[in-house]
DNA sequence: ACAGTAACCTGTTTGC
DNA sequence: TGCAAACAGGTTACTG
């Protein structure tokens, strides 16, 4: 579910709820995320104050005066804005309290996670290495092309690999080759740079149009305030499969590429 | 460097 | 209806 235009959603959301406020307090109800909730975090942010809220890829970068909160949603995260006594539900695993409300953190799947670095956050082991974000202007064609050469992977799992781009995921590829109309299965390495220069585009498109709408509300994804999101109903290809192609009729396919499923329009993408 | 797979975990859907 | 298997949006770590 999140994906970037997810996280971007969620950061517009609570960043005008929590910046310029101070954390009064942390409860972890339960630490056991995709890594632990390290303790340190739980000592450190109690009493700082948040001065932005960023994100880089996936990663939340909540900033406070000491240092850098770094939150990931995992598959099934999401973070809202709740009233003081609002009772915790069953996947409530950490609250950070402020004056005017908590920020709640929810995840199901407990694939998420929050680790909390006083340096660089952008040198932090997890942020390192990732390529380039997709709304950014050094996120190029040329770019694509050029880390593709030689690359036999099929395009589907090159464009949701981190080190090339950051915040494509399973739902947004799949709508994006439709766009670029290019077939999920086509070895990255055989695409032309015109092709890439159109899969560019409309990456950017399909991600912008996405945060617009405030995300894809699938399943567990809701905004800051439990609202859904409403680029759903904009999916040409997710989750169609069978249904015609809003194109050219002929029924939306699906295949397993990587262990995740593609859906795609067998005539309009070659 | 690259490609493929398993792993983390829970809830829901599918199939017998 | 009941139960078990398969599957779900992400990412890392390991293998060959």
């Amino acid at each position: 579910m999140p994906e970037l235009p997810e996280v971007e959603t969620t950061r517009r959301g609570i960043e005008p709820l929590i910046s310029g406020q101070r954390v009064r307090d942390i409860v972890v109800r339960d630490r056991r995320l995709r890594w632990p909730v390290s303790p340190r975090w739980a000592r450190a942010l109690p009493g700082t104050v948040i001065h932005a809220v960023d994100r880089r890829a996936k990663y939340l970068l909540i900033r406070s005066d000491t240092g850098t909160t770094l939150l990931h949603l995992g598959m099934s995260g999401s973070l809202r804005f709740v009233g003081p006594d609002t009772p915790p539900g069953k996947h409530d695993h950490v609250d950070l309290i402020f004056d005017r409300g908590v920020l709640r953190f929810r995840d199901p799947r407990r694939f998420g996670s929050i680790h909390w670095t006083t340096r660089d956050p952008l040198q932090h082991r997890l942020l390192r290495d990732l390529g380039p974000e997709p709304l950014a202007g050094d996120f190029t064609g040329d770019v694509l092309w050029q880390a593709s050469r030689g690359r036999r992977v099929a395009v589907k799992n090159f464009i949701m690999d981190s080190h090339i781009v950051v915040g494509v995921g399973n739902i947004y590829a799949s709508e994006s080759l439709f766009r670029a109309r290019i077939h999920p299965k086509r070895a990255a390495g055989r695409i032309s740079q015109a092709r890439y220069a159109a899969l560019v585009d409309a990456i950017r498109d399909v991600l912008s149009e996405a945060i617009e709408d405030g995300g894809t509300t699938l399943k567990d994804f809701v905004r800051e305030r439990g609202q859904p999101g409403y680029f759903g109903q904009q999916l040409q290809v997710y989750d169609r499969e069978g249904e015609p192609c809003r194109r050219c009729k002929t029924p939306i396919k699906t295949a397993r590429i990587g262990q995740r499923s593609a859906f795609y329009c067998p005539a309009c993408q070659r």
